[in-house]
This record gives structure tokens, C-alpha cells and sequence, in this order.
DNA sequence: CTTGACTCTGGACTATACTCCAGGGTGTAG
DNA sequence: CTACACCCTGGAGTATAGTCCAGAGTCAAG
């Protein structure tokens, strides 16, 4: 298979494969003659894979380590269940923070709704005194 | 006052605070005759300005277009509030997308605990078979 | 006048995951 | 043999929000 065929089959720009093997998450393909890049199956499973836990949330940095893991004989679950727990974590932090953000959007635009009861022009995000500040710095 | 007591005074670096004048979030500083930046108290307020709405998840260039409006001698609500609204909108959407990942990490953990509970030693995340994928390409 | 802390400018660098490009070569059908 | 689609490499560019740097100048105290 070529490149251009491999890219359709599992949904990815041929330059995102080249990427790929740049950067060492791909092992440097087979040639022609002429140079064109050969895949088989497997190319196309580590693609696959690839795609599987890029979208659980893991960065490529990350996916080259699992990389490692996936080349061994012995596949072990241990290591990978770590790397999904941290990932979890990391998920959950973030939705707090997220969580927190849509509140602090929340009030802010109970302020601005009270102001246009008031037919006021004063915004209270734009005024200078600290309206919707959620702390207080000294 | 100098960049250094005010960078101080909100908690910013003093290269932040110079970024933000090459970038136009700040009208350029007035110097002094050796050109040190000379601060004044609007000068705060817009930086807490800036703090306040950056906090609320807005980003540089967004925070541009709000401090256009804070110019304004009459501080009209409605485009903030429309800007508001939209932010909340898209906090929403990611908090969706981060609700869904939080779902597929742990149905892949699930996966590994049932592997790790028959002492297996295949990893279903490792393995070529599509383990824990949420969409299946044709 | 010297010292030390502070500031100036312009530009390079960071991370992320690619995309886009020029200028050239390859593969294959007809 | 000629098209034409496809591929190659290396390098630059994208967005974000700054940080870090060198080399030079300034400010205030003593």
C-alpha cells in the first residue's frame, strides 16, 4: 500500500503520516525502488492505535511511550492502567476547572442582566471597581 | 510608578506587562527622559481589567475588543453580555467533550481491570483488535 | 562619582500537532 | 512515450501567551 491509500483507510492526511514517522511514532517505512513509502497491515494497526488513544485524550509524547509498551511480546496491562488513571486525573482536573470557569461566567452574567433591568449603562464587567472578580489580591 | 512596582502590585511579570503594549492591549506608556515606562493608576485598573476577564476565559484577542468597549464613556452591557453568552456557550461544548473522554477513560479502565482480574497478560489497549474504540470507521 | 537595582529594545524560543509549499521524481495506464 | 496522479524532501508557517536573553542604558542612594 502507499501512503495516499493508507491515509484514506483510517482516516488521516498523508502528511500526518509522514509527521508520524518523523517523529518517531511510526518506525521509518519500507521503500520502492524510487522511494515511495510501502505499508502493511500493521502500519496501518499502530495507525489505528494511534488514533484510538490520541482520542482517549493522550498527547503523542505520551503515545510513543505506549508505543514502547504495544512493541512488547508481553503485552503488560499495568503500565497502561497507570497512564489511563493519570489520564483520568488529568481529565477530572480539568472539568473542575472548567466547572468553576461556567460559574464565574454564571454570575457575571446575572450582573450584566441586573444592569439591563436597570436600563443602566454602567457594565459591571467593564467598570473599574471589581464587579465579577472571583479573588481578591491584596 | 515603574513597570517592576506595578508588575508587583497585580501580580504579572514585567515581560507580560511589556507584551501587552506591543500587543495593544495596553496603550503605549509614557516614558520618562531615560525611557523607563511611567504607570498610573488607569493603567492598574486596565491591567486588572485584563486579569479579571482573562480569568473569566477569555483570551488576548478577545480582551482587545472588550477593552474597545471599556473605552467607551457610556460602558454599554449588551456586547458583553452577548460575549458572555457566547463564552458560556463554548465552556458547555468543552465541558461535553471533556464529560465524553472522562467516559471512554474509564471504560478502557474497566477493560484493563477485567484483564488484569484473569492474570492476562494482553493489554486490551495494546492489542491490534479494537479495544475501547468509541467510533468505528468503515 | 560609583554602585547596584532596575529598565530598555529587538529578537529568539517554548509547546502542540500538524499543514502547506516548492521543486523535483515515480508509477502506471493507454 | 506521454500523461497524470501520486509521491519525495526539507523547511517554513499556524496559533497562544508569554518567557528569556544580550547588550546597553537609567535611576537613586551614599
Amino acid at each position: 500500500m502507499q501512503i495516499g491509500i493508507v491515509a484514506k483507510k483510517i482516516g488521516l492526511s498523508v502528511d500526518a503520516i509522514r509527521f508520524y514517522e518523523r517523529n518517531a511514532l511510526l518506525p521509518r517505512a519500507a521503500r520502492t525502488q524510487g522511494g515511495f513509502r510501502r505499508y502493511g497491515e500493521s502500519d496501518v494497526e499502530t495507525l489505528a492505535f494511534i488514533r484510538r488513544v490520541q482520542g482517549l485524550g493522550f498527547k503523542l509524547s505520551e503515545i510513543r511511550s505506549l508505543l514502547k509498551l504495544r512493541g512488547n511480546r508481553l503485552q503488560p496491562c499495568a503500565p497502561v492502567q497507570r497512564r489511563l488513571q493519570e489520564k483520568l486525573v488529568d481529565v477530572r482536573r480539568r472539568l473542575a476547572d472548567l466547572h468553576k470557569l461556567e460559574h464565574e461566567l454564571r454570575l457575571a452574567l446575572r450582573g450584566c442582566n441586573k444592569e439591563l433591568r436597570k436600563r443602566s449603562a454602567h457594565c459591571p464587567i467593564l467598570r473599574e471597581t471589581n464587579a465579577c472578580k472571583p479573588e481578591s489580591p491584596k
